[in-house]
DNA sequence: ACTTACGTTTACGTAAACGTAAAGCAATTG
DNA sequence: CAATTGCTTTACGTTTACGTAAACGTAAGT
C-alpha cells in the first residue's frame, strides 16, 4: 500500500484549493478513492495533478491537459487507436515546439526592453524630472 | 503616411474576428484611428496585435500582454518609474524562463509517450484485437 | 455533551475573452 | 432607387475554471 493523501495535503503541497481538486475530479482528471466518505488520493492522482498544473502554467485548458494525461499510457490495445494516439501525440509535440519559438521570441523582446530600460537609466542619472 | 489597415484586413490576416479586435480596443490594447467613423489601424496596432496573439499562445491573459507591450518602450522618464519597469521586465523574464522549463519537461514526457506508443505498435503488429 | 476542525454536497456567483444576434448608418452596385 | 455589403454600436449569451456560501456529517479533544 503506497502513500495516500488527503485532499488538504495535496491542496497545501501544490497551493491549490480543495475546491479546485474536487473540480478536477468532477472533470474526470482525478479519481480519488473514498475511505468512509472521505476522499483519498493515490500517488498517481498526485502525479496527474502535477501534470494538470504544469499544463495550466503553459496555458493549456483542463481538457487539453486531460488529453495529454491520457497520452501517457498506451492502454488502448487496438492498432487503429494506437495510431490515432500517436498522431495526437505528434500534433501536440509540434504545437509545443511552436510555443517554444514564441517563448524565445518574447524572451528576446524582453531582453531588448531591459536593455533600453538600462540605457534610459544611464542617460538620465539622478534627476527628478526630465 | 505608412500603411493602414481596415478591421477586416487585420482580422483575416491573423485569423481573428472583428469582434475580437474591437474587444482588444475596448480593453485599451489597440488604438485605431477613425477615418469617417470607420476604424483604421496603424502598423503599430498591427504589431501590438501580433504581440497579443503571441501572448495568448503562451497562455498569457490580455492584461499580461498589455503589461508586456507597455514594457517595450521606456516612455516613462522618471527614474523611479524606470526602475519599477526594469523590475517588472525582469520578473516577467524569470517567469518565462520557468515556463521554458515546464515546456521542455512536457516535451520530454511526450517524447516518451511517443516512444511507448511506437513500442506498443511494434509488439502488436497487425491484429484487430489483443 | 460541546466545540473545533476537518470533510461532504449543492448551488449560485464571478472574471476573462470573446460569440452572436439585433438594429442602424454609408457606400456601391444592379 | 432599392438592395446588398460592410461598417458601426448595444447588449445579452457562453465557456472555462474555479470562488464562495450554506447546510450538514464525523472524529478528536476537553
Amino acid at each position: 500500500m503506497s502513500k495516500r493523501y488527503t485532499i488538504r495535503e495535496l491542496a497545501e503541497e501544490f497551493d491549490v484549493t480543495t475546491r479546485a481538486l474536487r473540480f478536477y475530479e468532477e472533470k474526470g482528471l482525478l479519481q480519488p478513492a473514498r475511505s468512509k466518505q472521505t476522499r483519498t488520493y493515490s500517488a498517481a492522482d498526485r502525479t496527474r495533478l502535477k501534470l494538470i498544473l504544469r499544463g495550466k502554467r503553459l496555458g493549456l485548458t483542463l481538457e487539453e491537459s486531460s488529453d495529454i494525461i491520457r497520452m501517457y499510457d498506451p492502454e488502448a490495445g487496438n492498432r487503429q487507436q494506437l495510431e490515432t494516439l500517436l498522431s495526437k501525440i505528434r500534433d501536440k509535440r509540434a504545437q509545443l515546439r511552436e510555443q517554444q519559438k514564441d517563448l524565445e521570441l518574447m524572451l528576446l523582446d524582453l531582453r531588448d526592453a531591459e536593455e533600453r530600460c538600462l540605457q534610459a537609466l544611464a542617460t538620465e542619472p539622478k534627476r527628478a524630472n526630465g
